[in-house]
DNA sequence: TCTGGGGTCCTAGGACCC
DNA sequence: TCTGGGGTCCTAGGACCC
């Protein structure tokens, strides 16, 4: 059976829901992203903002710029997953081989669908109309013998895209594709290619492997070698292997003041132990990321005998990688708190820990967890002690 | 008025063990 | 007295993606 795959991707998705949600909005150029004036990027834009220049990343002060006249709009990303799960849930009744890859995006294993659907062409506009009929949103389709070409070929025609490529056109589609849009060729790259004078998918599959892998290691020249022939099998069905919950926060202003710094810890690893709880998942894996004023980022993390146990725990964690990291008096930009390894389960209690504060920590935060998945909101006091240091 | 936040995967070096 | 080779775990940094 000729294997065929579905990449969808929302168009311009969270600036699509917003133009969804305020019809007033609707042809005008949609921001979404971080306000004007503060520090942060466009998450996403309409495509009317696109016409002046804006993209998804740029510094929203930049956007400004471009695009002074634009609607610039918070991200609302408990609204942005309620649909998500509105288009997921279509996806599901097509296929049941979908894979999310994202809130945006998934890619869908089409193979043997035909008495069902039709051809390629077909089905995809059948899915189109369904998603669009169920959210009210825009979709573009790629569809291609493999799942990394399907996102290739989705990304071909947009918006509101419907590309088929056929296993005969796959060599002369690749012979002209930009570098750019081999998925997974970033800019790093995309530079050490270009040092050894490849700047096309063409060029790059002339070039013997030995020579490609003195530019860019042997990992990524094997993908690539892969890639620019159509035989790469990335950003497929395969599960991920590791799990990871993080959270991180840029300051308005860089800070030097330890204060501050330890308020946003503790407030970041309640996030994040709240977060890996209520996923049912325990780690002795915490970490500690931090960004100084020269954009230079630094982390370090440490394995523990044992899970973490409390939010409490994390945050006393956290504090001691941030002696280890931080010299006290280089201004910081953004820190971050994140568990790594995760693994299913509760952390342990062992009996020796009976009679420390650990357990008893643990149990109160399990009965504040469980207070919070009923709706009720408990926090503790520091965090809101002191203003939050981002605003 | 430069450069968010949440992830995954890879690499390279060191420790340690057989 | 000149130093193998494989495997696993750990750490820090970085590329890439949405």
């Amino acid at each position: 059976m000729t294997p065929l795959f579905f990449h969808v991707d929302l168009d311009a998705f969270f600036a699509a829901v917003e133009q969804l949600d305020h019809p007033e909005w609707r042809g005008r150029p949609v921001i979404v992203g971080a306000e004007p004036g503060r520090r942060g990027v466009v998450a996403t834009c309409s495509y009317e903002a696109r016409s002046c220049g804006v993209r998804s990343g740029m510094p929203s002060s930049q956007a400004w710029k471009l695009c002074p006249h634009g609607v610039y709009a918070p991200p609302r990303f408990d609204r942005y997953s309620e649909v998500s799960q509105m288009f997921l849930r279509e996806l599901n009744s097509f296929s049941p081989r979908v894979h999310q890859a994202s809130i945006d995006e998934a890619y869908l294993d089409m193979t043997g669908t035909a008495n069902l659907f039709g051809n390629a062409r077909q089905a995809g506009q059948l899915l189109k109309d369904r998603v669009r009929a169920a959210t009210g949103l825009t979709i573009s389709v790629g569809a291609a013998p493999t799942a990394y070409l399907a996102k290739i070929a989705s990304d071909w025609q947009k918006p509101d895209g419907l590309f088929v490529l056929e296993a005969g056109q796959i060599d002369d589609f690749l012979e002209v594709l930009p570098l750019k849009k081999l998925h997974g060729c970033g800019e790093k790259t995309r530079e050490l290619l270009a040092s050894g004078g490849i700047r096309t998918v063409h060029d790059l599959r002339k070039t013997p492997l030995n020579v490609l892998e003195r530019l860019v290691g042997t990992g990524q020249a094997s993908f690539l070698s892969l890639a620019c022939r159509g035989e790469a099998e990335y950003g497929s069905f395969q599960p991920a292997k590791s799990h990871t919950v993080s959270a991180e926060t840029t300051f308005e202003e860089d800070t030097s003041n330890k204060e501050i710094l330890l308020d946003a810890l503790l407030r970041l690893a309640h996030e994040v132990m709240f977060r890996a709880r209520s996923e049912g998942l325990k780690s002795r894996t915490p970490s500690l990321k931090l960004r100084t004023q020269d954009f230079s980022t630094h982390s370090a993390q440490k394995t523990l005998p044992s899970p973490i146990a409390s939010m409490d725990e994390l945050f006393m964690q956290a504090r001691s990688l941030l002696t280890a990291l931080w010299n006290g008096h280089t201004p910081v930009r953004l820190v971050g708190v994140g568990l790594s390894s995760l693994e299913k389960g509760e952390p342990e209690e062992s009996p020796e820990l009976f009679e420390d504060k650990k357990l008893k920590q643990s149990q109160v935060e399990k009965a504040v967890l469980a207070l919070s998945q009923r709706g009720h909101t408990l926090n503790k006091a520091r965090i809101f002690k002191k203003n939050d240091p981002r605003r």
